[in-house]
DNA sequence: AGCCAGGACGGAT
DNA sequence: ATCCGTCCTGGC
Protein backbone atom coordinates (compact mmCIF):
# COMPACT_ATOMS: atom_id res chain seq x y z
CA UNK A 1 0.00 0.00 0.00
CA UNK A 2 1.20 3.42 -0.75
CA UNK A 3 2.16 5.81 2.36
CA UNK A 4 -0.23 7.66 4.59
CA UNK A 5 -1.20 10.91 2.71
CA UNK A 6 -1.73 13.82 4.66
CA UNK A 7 -4.92 16.07 3.87
CA UNK A 8 -5.30 19.75 4.31
CA UNK A 9 -8.28 21.54 5.49
CA UNK A 10 -9.98 23.24 2.92
CA UNK A 11 -13.38 24.88 4.01
CA UNK A 12 -16.42 24.26 6.43
CA UNK A 13 -20.09 24.31 5.78
CA UNK A 14 -23.43 23.80 7.53
CA UNK A 15 -26.11 21.91 6.46
CA UNK A 16 -29.89 21.39 7.34
CA UNK A 17 -31.67 18.48 8.04
CA UNK A 18 -35.64 18.33 8.05
CA UNK A 19 -36.32 18.20 12.26
CA UNK A 20 -36.22 16.64 14.41
CA UNK A 21 -32.75 15.51 13.59
CA UNK A 22 -30.70 13.30 15.93
CA UNK A 23 -26.88 14.22 14.78
CA UNK A 24 -25.51 12.03 16.98
CA UNK A 25 -27.18 8.60 16.36
CA UNK A 26 -28.03 9.09 12.66
CA UNK A 27 -23.42 9.64 12.01
CA UNK A 28 -22.97 6.87 14.50
CA UNK A 29 -24.66 3.48 14.85
CA UNK A 30 -23.53 1.61 17.29
CA UNK A 31 -24.50 -1.58 16.24
CA UNK A 32 -22.91 -1.20 13.25
CA UNK A 33 -19.28 -3.21 13.15
CA UNK A 34 -16.39 -0.26 13.70
CA UNK A 35 -13.80 0.00 10.24
CA UNK A 36 -11.12 2.25 10.25
CA UNK A 37 -13.42 3.92 7.24
CA UNK A 38 -14.23 6.46 10.42
CA UNK A 39 -14.24 7.18 14.04
CA UNK A 40 -16.36 8.71 15.98
CA UNK A 41 -15.08 10.54 19.19
CA UNK A 42 -18.06 10.11 22.39
CA UNK A 43 -15.92 13.03 23.93
CA UNK A 44 -16.53 15.80 21.42
CA UNK A 45 -19.29 14.37 19.70
CA UNK A 46 -17.17 14.33 16.55
CA UNK A 47 -17.24 12.03 13.62
CA UNK A 48 -14.47 11.37 11.05
CA UNK A 49 -15.36 9.70 7.88
CA UNK A 50 -13.40 9.77 4.40
CA UNK A 51 -14.38 9.80 0.73
CA UNK A 52 -12.77 9.17 -2.44
CA UNK A 53 -14.05 11.91 -5.26
CA UNK A 54 -12.28 10.24 -8.12
CA UNK A 55 -9.01 7.47 -7.90
CA UNK A 56 -6.84 10.13 -6.78
CA UNK A 57 -9.05 12.72 -5.10
CA UNK A 58 -9.57 12.09 -1.33
CA UNK A 59 -12.04 14.21 1.44
CA UNK A 60 -11.74 13.83 4.84
CA UNK A 61 -14.52 15.14 7.20
CA UNK A 62 -15.05 16.16 10.51
CA UNK A 63 -18.45 16.49 11.52
CA UNK A 64 -20.62 17.71 14.18
CA UNK A 65 -23.68 18.90 15.47
CA UNK A 66 -24.89 22.15 14.08
CA UNK A 67 -27.11 22.99 16.87
CA UNK A 68 -23.81 23.55 18.50
CA UNK A 69 -22.73 26.45 16.07
CA UNK A 70 -26.22 27.62 14.84
CA UNK A 71 -29.88 27.29 16.67
CA UNK A 72 -30.29 25.06 13.37
CA UNK A 73 -30.81 21.51 13.08
CA UNK A 74 -28.66 19.58 10.52
CA UNK A 75 -24.52 18.73 10.61
CA UNK A 76 -21.53 21.30 10.75
CA UNK A 77 -18.82 19.66 8.15
CA UNK A 78 -15.32 20.69 7.88
CA UNK A 79 -13.51 19.16 4.32
CA UNK A 80 -10.08 18.83 4.23
CA UNK A 81 -8.40 17.02 1.22
CA UNK A 82 -4.94 16.64 -0.63
CA UNK A 83 -6.09 18.03 -3.52
CA UNK A 84 -7.71 21.87 -4.41
CA UNK A 85 -11.16 21.58 -4.78
CA UNK A 86 -13.30 23.21 -7.32
CA UNK A 87 -16.87 24.47 -6.41
CA UNK A 88 -18.09 21.07 -8.24
CA UNK A 89 -15.82 18.97 -5.65
CA UNK A 90 -17.63 20.49 -2.75
CA UNK A 91 -21.23 20.24 -3.81
CA UNK A 92 -20.53 16.51 -4.54
CA UNK A 93 -19.07 16.47 -1.22
CA UNK A 94 -21.89 18.66 0.29
CA UNK A 95 -24.76 16.19 -2.00
CA UNK A 96 -22.74 13.12 -0.09
CA UNK A 97 -23.58 13.92 2.77
CA UNK A 98 -26.73 14.93 2.40
CA UNK A 99 -27.61 11.54 1.22
CA UNK A 100 -25.66 9.62 3.22
CA UNK A 101 -27.61 10.49 5.99
CA UNK A 102 -31.12 11.24 4.77
CA UNK A 103 -30.93 14.97 5.30
CA UNK A 104 -33.90 16.08 3.53
CA UNK A 105 -36.14 13.11 4.66
CA UNK A 106 -39.00 13.66 7.03
CA UNK A 107 -39.30 10.74 9.37
CA UNK A 108 -42.24 12.36 11.06
CA UNK A 109 -44.46 10.59 9.10
CA UNK A 110 -42.68 7.20 10.37
CA UNK A 111 -43.70 8.50 13.95
CA UNK A 112 -47.33 8.82 13.30
CA UNK A 113 -47.07 5.51 10.83
CA UNK A 114 -46.24 3.76 14.23
CA UNK A 115 -47.64 5.54 17.10
CA UNK A 116 -50.21 2.67 17.98
CA UNK A 117 -47.34 0.72 18.82
CA UNK A 118 -46.40 0.80 22.08
CA UNK A 119 -43.48 -1.44 21.88
CA UNK A 120 -41.62 1.29 19.96
CA UNK A 121 -42.50 4.73 21.41
CA UNK A 122 -39.36 4.04 23.75
CA UNK A 123 -36.97 3.40 21.45
CA UNK A 124 -38.10 6.44 19.62
CA UNK A 125 -38.28 8.64 22.85
CA UNK A 126 -34.79 8.00 23.12
CA UNK A 127 -33.45 8.43 19.38
CA UNK A 128 -35.77 10.79 18.11
CA UNK A 129 -34.46 12.05 14.65
CA UNK A 130 -32.08 9.05 13.99
CA UNK A 131 -32.28 8.50 10.29
CA UNK A 132 -30.58 5.47 8.51
CA UNK A 133 -27.25 6.08 7.85
CA UNK A 134 -25.20 4.87 4.67
CA UNK A 135 -21.79 6.84 4.18
CA UNK A 136 -21.01 3.76 1.56
CA UNK A 137 -20.74 4.03 -1.97
CA UNK A 138 -22.93 0.81 -3.06
CA UNK A 139 -19.59 -0.93 -4.47
CA UNK A 140 -18.39 -0.09 -0.82
CA UNK A 141 -22.12 -1.82 0.89
CA UNK A 142 -22.33 -5.16 -1.09
CA UNK A 143 -18.52 -5.66 -0.01
CA UNK A 144 -19.46 -5.04 3.60
CA UNK A 145 -22.82 -7.13 2.84
CA UNK A 146 -20.60 -9.73 2.09
CA UNK A 147 -18.08 -9.95 4.13
CA UNK A 148 -20.95 -10.47 6.51
CA UNK A 149 -22.16 -13.78 5.36
CA UNK A 150 -22.14 -16.95 6.93
CA UNK A 151 -20.12 -15.67 10.31
CA UNK A 152 -18.92 -13.99 13.05
CA UNK A 153 -18.88 -10.13 13.22
CA UNK A 154 -15.51 -10.76 14.77
CA UNK A 155 -14.23 -11.88 11.84
CA UNK A 156 -16.33 -9.37 9.47
CA UNK A 157 -14.15 -7.43 11.23
CA UNK A 158 -11.18 -8.78 10.10
CA UNK A 159 -11.84 -9.62 6.93
CA UNK A 160 -12.61 -5.38 6.35
CA UNK A 161 -9.30 -4.51 8.35
CA UNK A 162 -7.07 -7.29 5.98
CA UNK A 163 -8.76 -5.86 2.89
CA UNK A 164 -8.20 -1.93 3.59
CA UNK A 165 -5.11 -2.31 4.92
CA UNK A 166 -3.81 -4.25 1.93
CA UNK A 167 -6.33 -2.03 -0.96
CA UNK A 168 -7.15 0.81 0.95
CA UNK A 169 -5.26 4.36 1.12
CA UNK A 170 -4.35 5.41 3.98
CA UNK A 171 -5.03 9.04 5.35
CA UNK A 172 -3.88 11.63 8.25
CA UNK A 173 -5.98 14.54 9.13
CA UNK A 174 -6.64 16.51 12.18
CA UNK A 175 -4.62 14.04 14.17
CA UNK A 176 -6.81 10.82 12.96
CA UNK A 177 -5.52 7.77 10.65
CA UNK A 178 -7.91 6.79 8.58
CA UNK A 179 -8.31 4.73 5.65
CA UNK A 180 -10.28 5.07 2.52
CA UNK A 181 -12.24 2.83 0.87
CA UNK A 182 -10.19 0.81 -2.07
CA UNK A 183 -12.20 1.15 -5.48
CA UNK A 184 -13.27 -1.72 -7.89
CA UNK A 185 -10.27 -1.40 -10.08
CA UNK A 186 -8.03 -1.87 -6.89
CA UNK A 187 -9.68 -5.43 -6.94
CA UNK A 188 -9.75 -6.41 -10.45
CA UNK A 189 -5.99 -5.18 -10.40
CA UNK A 190 -5.23 -8.07 -8.01
CA UNK A 191 -6.22 -11.46 -7.75
CA UNK A 192 -8.92 -14.04 -5.97
CA UNK A 193 -5.89 -15.38 -4.67
CA UNK A 194 -4.39 -12.67 -3.10
CA UNK A 195 -7.90 -12.08 -1.64
CA UNK A 196 -7.61 -15.85 -0.11
CA UNK A 197 -4.58 -14.55 1.42
CA UNK A 198 -6.53 -11.46 3.06
CA UNK A 199 -8.96 -14.08 4.85
CA UNK A 200 -12.23 -13.56 3.34
CA UNK A 201 -12.40 -17.00 2.67
CA UNK A 202 -14.68 -18.71 0.00
CA UNK A 203 -15.84 -14.84 -0.53
CA UNK A 204 -12.60 -14.28 -2.22
CA UNK A 205 -15.06 -15.29 -5.67
CA UNK A 206 -17.42 -12.89 -4.80
CA UNK A 207 -15.90 -10.03 -3.97
CA UNK A 208 -14.02 -10.27 -7.53
CA UNK A 209 -17.47 -10.61 -9.07
CA UNK A 210 -18.67 -7.59 -7.78
CA UNK A 211 -15.59 -5.73 -8.54
CA UNK A 212 -15.93 -6.75 -12.32
CA UNK A 213 -19.65 -5.66 -12.20
CA UNK A 214 -18.47 -2.17 -11.01
CA UNK A 215 -16.00 -1.78 -13.19
CA UNK A 216 -17.34 -2.83 -16.04
CA UNK A 217 -20.87 -0.77 -15.25
CA UNK A 218 -19.99 2.40 -14.05
CA UNK A 219 -23.19 4.13 -13.40
CA UNK A 220 -24.97 1.15 -12.08
CA UNK A 221 -26.01 3.27 -9.36
CA UNK A 222 -27.93 5.81 -11.66
CA UNK A 223 -30.20 3.19 -13.08
CA UNK A 224 -30.52 1.20 -9.92
CA UNK A 225 -32.29 5.14 -8.95
CA UNK A 226 -34.63 4.91 -11.45
CA UNK A 227 -36.50 1.44 -10.86
CA UNK A 228 -38.43 -0.04 -8.66
CA UNK A 229 -37.39 -1.39 -5.74
CA UNK A 230 -38.82 -4.62 -6.67
CA UNK A 231 -36.84 -4.10 -10.06
CA UNK A 232 -33.65 -2.55 -8.15
CA UNK A 233 -33.59 -5.73 -6.22
CA UNK A 234 -33.70 -8.22 -9.23
CA UNK A 235 -31.23 -6.18 -10.89
CA UNK A 236 -28.66 -5.98 -7.81
CA UNK A 237 -28.98 -9.75 -7.51
CA UNK A 238 -27.87 -9.95 -11.28
CA UNK A 239 -24.29 -10.02 -9.51
CA UNK A 240 -23.04 -13.01 -8.84
CA UNK A 241 -22.07 -13.29 -4.91
CA UNK A 242 -25.17 -10.91 -4.07
CA UNK A 243 -28.51 -12.64 -2.70
CA UNK A 244 -31.19 -11.71 -0.93
CA UNK A 245 -29.86 -10.78 2.29
CA UNK A 246 -26.97 -8.11 0.71
CA UNK A 247 -29.87 -6.70 -1.47
CA UNK A 248 -32.03 -5.94 1.12
CA UNK A 249 -29.20 -4.43 3.24
CA UNK A 250 -28.33 -2.16 -0.42
CA UNK A 251 -31.83 -1.73 -0.68
CA UNK A 252 -32.46 -0.43 3.11
CA UNK A 253 -29.19 1.64 3.57
CA UNK A 254 -28.29 2.85 -0.10
CA UNK A 255 -31.61 2.85 -1.73
CA UNK A 256 -33.23 3.71 1.84
CA UNK A 257 -36.27 1.63 1.13
CA UNK A 258 -37.51 2.23 4.46
CA UNK A 259 -39.06 -1.42 4.86
CA UNK A 260 -36.05 -3.46 4.18
CA UNK A 261 -34.87 -5.80 7.15
CA UNK A 262 -32.93 -9.34 7.81
CA UNK A 263 -34.39 -11.51 10.32
CA UNK A 264 -31.05 -13.17 10.13
CA UNK A 265 -30.15 -15.59 12.81
CA UNK A 266 -29.42 -13.05 15.36
CA UNK A 267 -32.24 -10.85 14.57
CA UNK A 268 -34.60 -13.72 13.98
CA UNK A 269 -34.20 -14.82 17.77
CA UNK A 270 -34.07 -10.66 18.84
CA UNK A 271 -37.34 -10.11 17.39
CA UNK A 272 -39.16 -13.73 18.27
CA UNK A 273 -38.38 -12.71 22.16
CA UNK A 274 -39.97 -9.43 21.85
CA UNK A 275 -42.80 -10.53 19.89
CA UNK A 276 -43.44 -14.30 21.01
CA UNK A 277 -41.59 -13.76 24.64
CA UNK A 278 -39.57 -17.35 22.99
CA UNK A 279 -36.65 -16.86 20.71
CA UNK A 280 -37.88 -20.01 18.63
CA UNK A 281 -40.27 -18.61 16.20
CA UNK A 282 -39.34 -19.27 12.28
CA UNK A 283 -38.05 -16.27 10.47
CA UNK A 284 -41.89 -16.42 8.40
CA UNK A 285 -43.39 -15.70 11.76
CA UNK A 286 -41.20 -12.87 13.04
CA UNK A 287 -41.13 -11.41 9.51
CA UNK A 288 -44.99 -11.63 9.38
CA UNK A 289 -45.99 -9.63 12.85
CA UNK A 290 -43.06 -6.94 11.99
CA UNK A 291 -44.83 -6.66 9.01
CA UNK A 292 -48.44 -6.49 10.58
CA UNK A 293 -47.03 -3.75 13.36
CA UNK A 294 -44.47 -1.49 10.92
CA UNK A 295 -45.59 -2.03 7.30
CA UNK A 296 -44.13 -0.39 4.60
CA UNK A 297 -41.08 1.05 7.52
CA UNK A 298 -40.12 -2.10 9.18
CA UNK A 299 -36.88 -1.57 8.44
CA UNK A 300 -36.87 1.55 10.03
CA UNK A 301 -38.64 0.44 13.20
CA UNK A 302 -36.25 -2.43 13.27
CA UNK A 303 -33.56 -0.07 13.10
CA UNK A 304 -34.84 2.11 16.27
CA UNK A 305 -34.88 -1.24 18.21
CA UNK A 306 -31.81 -1.84 17.34
CA UNK A 307 -29.57 0.76 18.23
CA UNK A 308 -31.94 1.40 21.39
CA UNK A 309 -30.73 -1.80 22.86
CA UNK A 310 -26.74 -1.35 22.01
CA UNK A 311 -27.28 1.96 23.36
CA UNK A 312 -29.57 1.53 26.52
CA UNK A 313 -29.13 -2.26 26.77
CA UNK A 314 -26.00 -3.12 25.75
CA UNK A 315 -26.08 -6.69 28.11
CA UNK A 316 -28.86 -7.45 25.37
CA UNK A 317 -27.12 -6.73 22.27
CA UNK A 318 -25.85 -9.66 20.99
CA UNK A 319 -28.82 -12.19 21.85
CA UNK A 320 -28.74 -14.84 19.66
CA UNK A 321 -25.10 -14.78 19.18
CA UNK A 322 -23.09 -17.62 20.29
CA UNK A 323 -19.18 -16.59 20.22
CA UNK A 324 -20.47 -13.47 22.47
CA UNK A 325 -18.16 -11.05 20.26
C1' DA B 1 -15.80 -33.86 16.32
C1' DG B 2 -19.35 -31.57 14.57
C1' DC B 3 -22.04 -27.48 14.15
C1' DC B 4 -22.95 -22.86 13.36
C1' DA B 5 -22.20 -17.88 12.18
C1' DG B 6 -25.66 -10.94 10.38
C1' DG B 7 -25.57 -16.21 2.77
C1' DA B 8 -25.24 -17.52 -2.01
C1' DC B 9 -24.73 -20.72 -5.69
C1' DG B 10 -25.81 -24.64 -8.58
C1' DG B 11 -28.10 -28.61 -9.34
C1' DA B 12 -31.76 -31.83 -8.29
C1' DT B 13 -36.54 -32.53 -7.24
C1' DA C 1 -40.78 -22.85 -6.50
C1' DT C 2 -38.35 -25.25 -2.65
C1' DC C 3 -34.62 -28.20 -0.84
C1' DC C 4 -29.77 -29.49 -0.22
C1' DG C 5 -24.81 -30.01 -0.40
C1' DT C 6 -21.05 -27.07 -0.64
C1' DC C 7 -18.00 -23.29 0.43
C1' DC C 8 -13.36 -20.51 3.88
C1' DT C 9 -12.68 -19.77 8.60
C1' DG C 10 -12.72 -19.79 13.57
C1' DG C 11 -15.00 -20.35 17.98
C1' DC C 12 -17.59 -23.17 20.96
Amino acid sequence: MKGTKKLQKICEFGLEAIPPFNFKYTVYKPSHFPTKLENFDEASETMYRTLRLSQNKIIGLKMADLKKVKEREGIMAEVFSNRSLTEQDLQRVRSHISQAYGLNEDISSFYQSVANDTSIQGPIQNLRGMRVSCFETLFEILNISSMLQNTTVKRSEQMMENMLSFFGRKVNYDGRQLYVFYTPQDITQSSEQKLRELKVGYRAKFLMEIANHFSANANLEEKLKTMSFEEAKDKLMEIKGVGPYSARIALFQYLRRPNEINFDSWKRKIFSRCFFGNENETVDKVEKEASKRWRNWMGYAGLYIIEDMFVNNPELQYWGKKDGS
